[in-house]
Order: C-alpha cells, then sequence, then structure tokens
DNA sequence: CTTGGAATGTCAACAACACTGACATATGCT
DNA sequence: AGCATATGTCAGTGTTGTTGACATTCCAAG
C-alpha cells in the first residue's frame, strides 16, 4: 500500500511522485530549514533569546495591535509557551501590551522602538539569505516553490497565511 | 541597508525580490514545515518516540551502514545528543550497530526488520502529504521548489544533500 | 613499540521550548 | 446572577539540544 510507484496512470509523466522524488523532497526541507533558521539562531544566541521569540516578534510585526490570542492560533503552541516568551519581551520592553478598548479582556500586542530594531536585525538576517535563493532561482521557480509549500500547509495554516499574505497587500 | 525595494535595476521584474515577497516566503516556510512535520509526530507521540528518532532512522535507512560521524555531519547534532537517540534505537532493537571491519573504532548502522517498519510508517505518512502538495502544484512548481530549497540550504549541508541524492539516483 | 590523534561512547549539568493540569482574575454576554 | 471568554500564572514533565570531561579503542607516524 501507500506504493507510489507505477508511473503509467494519466497522460503525463507523473516520474515526480515516485517515493524516491517524495524522499529527496523530504529531505530538501529538512536540511533548507535548517539554513532558514540558522542566520537568526546566530543572532538570538548571542542575546538571551531563542527561536520562540524570534517568531513572535515576527509575527507581532506582522500585525500590529493583534491579540494573545490570535498569535496563539498562528504560532500553534499552548497560551502557556507562548506566554513565557511575552512575559520576557514585555520586561525587556521590546512588547507593549495594552488593554482592548472595546474588549478589555484582550491585550493588544505592539511593537516598540526596541522591538522593531530587533526585528528587523532578525528578518534582515533571514531576508538576506531568502533573496540569495529566489536571485539564483529564478522567479518562475519561486513561484513554483510558493505553491508547494501552501499546499503541504495544514488547510488552517493556510488560511491564516492566505489572510496575512491578502493583508499585507 | 539591505533595503531590497526599489524593483528598477535589471531589465527583468524583480518584483519577486521585494522584503514583502520575502516576507511572505518566510512565512510560508514556516508554515509548511509545521505541516510537513505534523503526520510523523503524530505517530511519534503515541509510541516513546520524538523527532530526533525520526530523522535518525531516515538517515540509517537511506544509508544503511552509515558511520556514527557521517548521520552526525548529516544530522547537525553533537555526538552526545545522537548518542543518547541511538542508545533507546538500539536498545529496543530497531538498529544494530556493527564494529567496523576495516577500521574497528567505527559503529555501522543498520536498521533491523523492526527499525524498517517503523521507518516505512513514518515516512509514508510524511510521504502522503508530500505526494498531494506535489499533485496539487504540479511538476514544474515541484521543481522550482527544489531549487529554491536547495539554493537556501548551507553550502556544506548542500553538498551532503546532492550526495545522497545522487548515490540514491 | 610507543605515542599522538581520531572515532566512539558515556556521564553530568544545563537551557530552550514544548506539553498538561490546575487555578485566578477580569470582562462580556445572556 | 451565572456562564463563557481572554488572559495570566504556577508547578511539573518530556524532548532535544548544548558544554565539558573523561575512557576506550584503534590507526598511523615516528
Amino acid at each position: 500500500m501507500a506504493d507510489g510507484r507505477t508511473p503509467s496512470s494519466s497522460g503525463e509523466s507523473l516520474l515526480y511522485l515516485t517515493d524516491e522524488q517524495l524522499r529527496q523532497g523530504i529531505e530538501a526541507m529538512f536540511f533548507a530549514y535548517r539554513g532558514f533558521t540558522a542566520d537568526p539562531d546566530r543572532i538570538l544566541s548571542d542575546i538571551e533569546y531563542g527561536r520562540a521569540h524570534h517568531r513572535a516578534l515576527h509575527f507581532i510585526n506582522r500585525s500590529q495591535g493583534t491579540t494573545v490570542n490570535n498569535l496563539l492560533a498562528l504560532l500553534g503552541v499552548t497560551k502557556q509557551s507562548l506566554n513565557r516568551v511575552l512575559r520576557t519581551l514585555i520586561k525587556d520592553g521590546l512588547v507593549e501590551s495594552r488593554v482592548g478598548s472595546v474588549d478589555k479582556r484582550e491585550r493588544h500586542l505592539y511593537l516598540t522602538e526596541a522591538g522593531q530594531t530587533l526585528e528587523r536585525r532578525l528578518s534582515d538576517a533571514q531576508r538576506t539569505r531568502m533573496r540569495a535563493a529566489y536571485r539564483e532561482a529564478g522567479p518562475d521557480s519561486v513561484a513554483g516553490f510558493r505553491k508547494v509549500l501552501e499546499a503541504m500547509m495544514d488547510p488552517d495554516m493556510r488560511r491564516a497565511y492566505t489572510r496575512i499574505k491578502d493583508a499585507s497587500s
């Protein structure tokens, strides 16, 4: 079962769906993700933070004023886990938490000046690698890259991704 | 610095290299990687293992008889970290460690029957998602996907990746 | 044949980051 | 008034990574 071989089904070549091709894709994801996180990780290890702080900073920057619950859904972690990270970011003056004006139970999260500075420093490093990869691969490859990644997401995350993407036009 | 805007440099459109496009790519990688690991993680959480065990099983399966040092380089962790994982896999009879015949310091690693069964179960789950994504995106997108991922790897990992890939023809 | 270095294994301590479960507080809605 | 929601917090635990130290085994060079 789930053999995946026998490329003799439809009219066009399905050779790209063989187990071997899929394994190579899996390995490519693994190695590429290591590179993807390497540069920010280096910066983060100098200061006191980890990858979780980077993710929080990224999405708060992306949607300034977002609520904790919203962030929770995006990051896919428990509130305890997120709270530990947020606490240190707020304590260190990188993130500001404001009580909601319409619903006062909600906390809206904003990056301070210092928070924006760090976020930019981290994402500059990550974008630099991304830009080099995009440039090397070319626009058509980038379109394919994005298409496959999107198809690989869980449906919920795909919706969240599309929403953010469209909101940032 | 590192602004990335101003798409008015070369003759062709460089719109795909704007900061916004790069940010979307970063988010796509993040969300897609979550999906990428979700299915094996579910299986692993039932038994006593974690993602590190999966990675070890994958690469041992991929290169039966590989040495510990070789595996170390591929996984990019310390020997202590790998050893902890290997110890449990050997204890549980999923991996066999044989002393090298030419160089007796080396340990060559093999999957047992049980090891192969688990590896297949895990990678079946992962390949199923990968196959669906590939099929949805189509062969051209897959080629672009692979190209961008490869360009994103650290040079060392890229060499390792190419070596494995070519060895499995 | 001795010695240095490489490959491997192991112990201990520690940190980051995730989890579960339980509980508290404030607020909103009916 | 009472239930649900949003958030925060405490305590405990597990996986995976890290350093540092040390032992063993073995190859290879002097």
